[in-house]
DNA sequence: CATTACCTGCAA
DNA sequence: TTGCAGGTAATG
């Protein structure tokens, strides 16, 4: 699923569901290695009679910032789903865990693959997170510059680059070719070899395609919902991810599909260079 | 760096 | 039946 738009899309529409709410009871956690720390009983003691403060997102983890200094993280990975649902709705199979509110709402954690995790963190926890992560790069502080000292002197190829979370967060498998698209470089090319036009073209499409993909409440491709079951309507701006043979919208060439780092990536190989 | 693992479901 | 999927961690 999920990358920073979608997770973006559901942290917003969680805020004004679950800010201020009490969690009265956890039920239904019957995936025990999703959550931390487990085992369930433990987790559950924990989280009872916590307040939520508020809701918001880090990388691609969810953050409902708790009382007394507790923090309840939440990673969609692949095919979770949050959502808050009216007290009659019943859980389909694949609901992992459900926080029962104080306004007999309660917020389902779905996830048909099972990679998704919850990790209850103290500050000191949450301070880790915060640090295993590279800057957010919607943040003012991500500057052209700074995306430009990220890429200096590192040799991997700029794909797999800006998947790696602990460089810059929130970037997954789409926005990673639909950025590379719009800013005309090949996803291939050297990390160290794009040069500050190059770096200030990437930080411009990074902003824009995020930007863009919030606008439109993220991708649903499979599973992803916001936090109220909606889909996403940005798969249907896609410019690149998964247009393998249809033209470029740039130039008119066919898309192309090659693997990079054992991921599927999409890319005009006309107007998407290699730098020389 | 590449490979495998974690899981389930769906389309070719 | 095989391959593939918005992600990441743990291995050679």
């Amino acid at each position: 699923m999920p990358e920073l738009p979608e997770v973006e899309t559901v942290a917003r529409s969680l805020e004004p569901q679950v800010a201020g709410r009490l969690i009265v009871g956890v039920e239904r956690l019957d995936w025990a290695r999703m959550v931390e720390p487990h085992p369930a009983p433990v987790f559950s003691d924990l989280i009872t009679g916590r307040r939520i403060l508020r809701a918001h997102r880090r990388a691609k983890w969810v953050l409902l910032a708790l009382d007394a200094g507790w923090t309840l993280a939440l990673h969609l990975r692949m095919s979770g789903r949050l959502t808050v649902q009216a007290p009659d709705d019943v859980a389909r199979p694949h609901v992992h865990l459900i926080l029962t509110l104080d306004n007999d709402r309660r917020i389902f954690f779905d996830d048909e693959r099972k990679f998704g995790r919850v990790r209850l963190l103290d500050a000191a926890g949450l301070a880790a997170l915060d640090a295993a992560h590279g800057p957010e790069p919607l943040d003012e502080r991500f500057t052209a510059a700074a995306l430009a000292r990220i890429l200096a002197g590192r040799r991997t190829k700029i794909k797999p680059l800006l998947l790696d979370q602990r460089l810059i967060a929130g970037l997954g498998n789409i926005y990673a070719s639909e950025a590379l698209w719009l800013a005309q470089l090949h996803p291939l090319a050297p990390a160290s070899a794009i040069d500050a036009a190059g770096a200030t073209a990437l930080h411009a499409a990074i902003r824009t395609v995020l930007h863009q993909a919030i606008a439109y409440e993220g991708s649903s491709l499979r599973n992803y919902r916001n936090s109220y079951g909606a889909r996403g309507q940005n798969q249907e701006h896609f410019l690149a991810y998964d247009r393998a043979g249809t033209p470029c919208q740039r130039c008119g060439a066919a898309i192309e599909r090659i693997v990079v780092a054992q991921r599927s990536t999409f890319f005009c190989p006309t107007c998407q260079r290699l730098p020389d």
